[in-house]
Order: structure tokens, then sequence, then C-alpha cells
RNA sequence: CGGGCCGUGGCGCAGUCUGGUAGCGCGCUUGACUGGGGGUCAAGAGGUCGUGAGUUCGAGUCUCACCGGCCCGACCA
């Protein structure tokens, strides 16, 4: 490509909407443009690039024996209703009616359509089978953000593997994992991989693959020393044990006038640190009140919640509602002589004695609750948010708790999907048994952004080789000048002769100009060809992704230089 | 969905409080000088000031409604 005749519409200022680095450097640098929020066009540049994301992702999807499918992504209402998730994934589906007033949605995955596929299988002789597409997804995100991070509309890549047994399901998910891995490693960034939780996908197990940034949403509990690593939607921890003095013979009512937080019950004459007091929290689960207790220094995971208990519809109970039901305001609340109420307790609350908590009277406070003794406790979970220093759950040393960004989710699902669908199959045995389903997604455009996010510097993006929409730039310094152009033009040709991705930039723009744009968009490699050099028989080659020059000798610089990028390559 | 901020040439912004001929920088076009890190000079093109209604002799500016975008939170297979 001759930059004097290609798409690539730079920006010299940030565009003021944009935070995440990567969205400022993919719009600054001409490979996107906004349509409107959660909807980008990929421009030339883009596309390239997103294009060998997509092509290692194949690659990788055949090696593990994958099949390559593509399906509809306006799906029939009926299908999603089969799964009952037509009604649970509520407004997050993109719903439309055609002219005869049928219900359709834009699909956001398609295990129901795989599944429905899956019932073609008759045989176990027919496993195991891998199936996967690339296909728009369409999600009715709440709050689309940070460029391609978080979008409505995008490209992924989801496979679904179809085993006998659960043993087939491990196989398969081993497979993902180390492809994904593979996968990862040729983008040019370190991923850690967490256990995470399933949400509505339904399953047991599911693994995320999370790149450490600051532009991420999700938070992850790490530990350095043996490994362990999980979503704060999931992850656990162990505390150091407390010492509880004997307490009272029955609790005591105290009078704790402004007292509205376990802040300022910490710091009232005659209160109690926060992890001496019991946090009171007030949930409607199915339309029914819920106590939700924890220690005062600790924050609640609703997700914990939510995997852990079954329930429709969740959501904390207004302050009317809860006034009505206990008798005072946030700030006074407690479970002590509630036990007509449901009342969930975290585990870092058992056993505790001499304790303190509302005495549900705005203005009172109960001194001396013990746990076992005065609360009726109807379940123990564990709801609590692992937080930075903690112990880790397998060896004990502290926790690091840092922001990722969730690159790729994989999941053994089992048979709820086969189950809805129909799909069997007969074993050896000549029984009937449903097909035991695993699905593995990854984002395209999310992972574009994401190796931008790992890959920049203040000058601007530095492609890894693999991603780059260019490999190398020519840069003629002086095009007007016939032995620079020519010099270029035949660089040019021999590079991409030899099987390089090359740009020739042969605008008449200032040499600044060029190395500046060079720079922003990120080439590996970069040539420059000037009077200067061409005096002295050489080029100069320039390495993004450290500034390093090396001056070739012109007669040996195409050998080099093609050395050097497929060295690269990966 | 709650809270906050913002819509003015392609991009970044000023002008809005206090109503009176729509501005600046960059980019773009033409020409000249230049040519190894966003150069200089000269001459140009480009805007229904997000949309609609209202107040006023007169609205980018005031009022109301709507639309769109960004950020925080809630939510997120």
């Amino acid at each position: 490509m001759r930059w004097s005749s290609a798409f690539i519409p730079t920006l010299r200022d940030d565009p003021a909407d944009a935070e995440a680095i990567s969205h400022k450097l993919l719009i600054r640098a001409g490979f996107m443009r906004q349509l409107m929020a959660g909807h980008y066009s990929m421009t030339p540049l883009g596309f390239r690039s997103l294009r060998k994301v997509e092509a290692i992702v194949r690659e990788e999807m055949e090696k593990i024996g994958g099949q390559e499918f593509r399906l509809p992504s306006m799906h029939p209402k009926e299908i999603w209703e089969k799964s009952g998730r037509w009604d649970s994934v509520g407004e997050e589906m993109f719903r439309l009616q055609d002219r005869k007033g049928a219900d359709l949605a834009l699909g956001m995955t398609h295990e129901e359509i795989f599944a429905f596929h899956g019932t073609e299988l008759r045989s176990y002789k027919a496993l195991p089978q891998i199936w996967y597409q690339f296909q728009a997804k369409f999600r009715d995100e709440a709050r689309p953000k940070s460029g391609l991070l978080r979008v409505r509309e995008f490209t992924m890549k989801d496979s679904y593997s179809f085993d006998l047994d659960q043993a087939g399901l491990d196989h398969a998910f081993d497979q993902h994992f180390e492809a994904y891995r593979r996968m990862f490693k040729r983008f040019g960034f370190e991923i850690v991989a967490v256990e995470a939780s399933s949400g509505v996908m339904g399953g047991n197990t599911s693994i995320e693959f999370m790149l450490r940034s600051d532009a991420g949403e999700d938070w992850v509990a790490a530990c350095g020393q043996c490994g362990y690593a999980a979503n704060v939607e999931k992850a656990e921890s162990v505390l150091p044990s407390v010492e509880d003095g004997a307490g009272l013979a029955e609790p005591e009512k105290f009078s704790t006038p402004g007292v509205k937080t376990i802040d300022d019950l910490a710091k009232m004459d005659g209160g109690a640190s926060p992890d001496r007091q019991i946090k009171t929290l007030v949930y409607k689960i199915d339309d029914k009140d819920v106590l939700i207790l924890l220690r005062g220094d600790h924050q609640l995971s609703e997700q914990k919640l939510i995997d852990q208990v079954q329930s429709e519809a969740m959501r904390p109970a207004e302050i009317g509602e809860v006034k009505k039901l206990l008798g005072a305001l946030p700030g006074s609340l407690g479970a002590v002589g509630r036990g007509e109420l449901f009342v969930i307790a975290d585990e870092a609350l058992r056993g505790r004695k001499d304790m303190v908590t509302g005495a549900n009277e705005d203005g009172f406070h109960l001194r001396g609750v013990d746990v076992d003794r005065d609360i009726d406790v109807k379940g123990w979970l564990d709801l609590r948010e692992v937080k930075d220093g903690e112990g880790c759950p397998q060896c004990q040393k502290p926790l690091s708790v840092y922001k990722t960004i969730e690159v790729a989710h994989i999941f053994k699902l089992g048979t709820k999907y086969s189950e809805a669908m129909g799909a069997k199959v007969q074993n050896e045995s000549g029984e009937s048994v449903h097909l035991v389903m695993g699905s593995y997604g990854i984002g395209l455009e999310r992972n574009l952004a994401a190796v931008v996010e790992a890959n920049h510097d203040e000058n601007g993006i530095c492609w890894p080789m693999n991603i780059a929409p260019y490999e190398v730039c020519v840069t003629v310094v002086k095009p007007k000048d016939v032995a620079c152009h020519e010099a270029g033009e035949r660089l040019y040709q021999d590079l991409s002769q030899a099987g390089l991705d090359v740009i020739l930039d042969d605008r008449a723009e200032r040499p600044g100009v060029k190395f500046k744009d060079a720079e922003l968009i990120g080439f590996p490699y970069r040539v420059t060809i000037g009077p200067k050099g061409l005096e002295q028989g050489v080029f100069e080659l320039v390495r993004r992704s450290d500034g390093e020059k090396t001056e070739l000798k012109i007669e040996h610089a195409v050998e080099t230089i093609v050395e050097t990028v497929l060295d690269e390559r990966s």
C-alpha cells in the first residue's frame, strides 16, 4: 500500500470523549471511528489488525480440531424460550418483530443454536465435536464505555464442545484452555486465568482469562506465591482469627445518638471497632425479606449471594421497606430476636461473641451479642468480598487484588442446553444420553484493544508483529528527490515480494509528520530513506518498541529486514 | 436505570453568566520557499451554533421539551 492513496485518518489531538488509552490511540491513529455509543466502524487499518487477531484465533481453533460454522445472528423467540433464557436474560437482549409480528432476537451468544444443530448428532461414535464460528454478537449494554472494551455490537469467536460424558468435557475444556493460552501469547500480552462466576450461563465451572489493566472493570484476587487466582465475585481468603471476650449474659441495649455508620460507632466512646460489629443488610429475594449479616469491616459481594441463593429476582430493600420491617433506619438494624425472619450470615461471624449490632430502634445498639446464642441464623454462606492483603486460601500468603480486562471466558455447561433442545446420542450400551457441552468465547475487538492497552508508549501504539496492520513502513524523507523516490519504491517492491506487509510513506509531507504518524500507528519497524543515507549507501531501520536504530547497507537491506520480521512472527 | 458533565466548520476549543454582524489553534485547498522529528509566508474553502417550540425588535447566548455523547454508580451471557 502507498500511503499517498490510503485512507488513514490520523488525528493530532486526543478525541475529547475518550478516556481509555486504547480508545484514544485507536481513534487517533485512524483504526476506527464511532457510529454511536457502543458501535464502532473499523477503518482499513483497524480491519487489517482485526483480521490478524481473527486469523490467530482460527489457527488455534483448527489445531484442536475445531470446525468452522456460520450461524444466523437473528433468532426466533421459540428457541430462546426452550432454554428459559428469553425471560432470564432480560433487557440485555435486543429484540424485534418481523412484519408478521413474530418475535425475534439478535444473538448475544449461540448456545441454543449450536445445541439445536447438535440434535443431529446421533451416536457416541460421532463424538467428540468442537464447533465454532466468528459472528457478530449484540448485547444491549446499559453503559457502553472505554471504546472497544465495552460495546453493544462486536465480533466473537464462540465455540461449543459436544461430548458423551464429563471426562470428555474436561478434555475439550483443557484443549481450549491451552489453545487460549497460545492465542494470548501470540497477541503479545500476559494473562492470568481465574476462577469465575458463571452468571446466567449455567454450569458449574468457568474460567476467565484476565489482562491486568487499569482500563478494566473486573477485580481479581491473585496469590504471587502459589498461583491461586480468582475473580473477586468468587475469590476466598483466610482471615486472622479474632479473640473475643467472655461477653455478657445477655445483650444489653445502649444509647448511640446520631450513630449512622459502622465508622460512627467505632469512633464513639463505648462503641466497638468495626471487626466487633455486625452489619445488617436487608434484601428482597423473590419478594421475601432476608437479613444479610456481615462483620462490620466487610463488604457484601452481591454476586456471591446471587450465585449461592436460588432466586428469580433480588434487590436491596428500599429504605421505607426497611423501616416497616425492622422499625428502624439503616444504622441501627440488627437480627437479634428476629427469628421469624430469614437470616443469612457470612462465615466470618461464626462463633463470634461479645459483638455489637443495631437494636432496631433509631439511636440504640446492643452490646454483648453472642452470634450462636442470640441470632437465629438460617444459613451460613461465604458472602464477603476479598480485600487486598488478606490470606490466600491455599497458602495463606497475602493476596493482591487488582483491576483487569476480561479477554475471554470459557464454561463447562453440562447438559443444560442439550436437555433444553433434546440433543441426545446413544452410548455404547444403546442408551440415550444428553450431550455434555462446553462453551468458549473470545471477543475480537476487545482483544485488539487489550493488545493496545498492553503495548503502547507516550508516542502511540507499539504493535507486536503478529497484529500490526503493516509490519514495515518505508519512509521516503524527500519524495521529490528522484534517487530517494526510486530507492523507496524498490525497497517497497522487494519487501512486498518477500511476503511482508509493507506500507510506503510516499506522501509529500514533512519528515517530522511522517515519523510522528508512523509512531502513532505503531508499525513494528520503519525504514528511513533519505538523501543523507543514500550518499553513504545506507538505509536506517528503526524498531518501534524501543526506538533502536540500525544502519543497513543498501545491498543487504532487504535480506536483513525480511529476516528480522520473520523472526518476530509467531 | 440514578447522579454529574457536555453538544459551536474535519479535530481540539473560546464565546453563553451580562441577548446586538460566529471566532481561535490545528487540519484541508492553491501557490511559493523548504525538506533527517508535527517548518515559514501568502491567498482561500468550509458552520441551518444537536433538534423543536417559545420569549424578544433581535437568540449560539434566556425558557421549556426532546435527541445524542462522555464520566461515576447500578447492571453485565
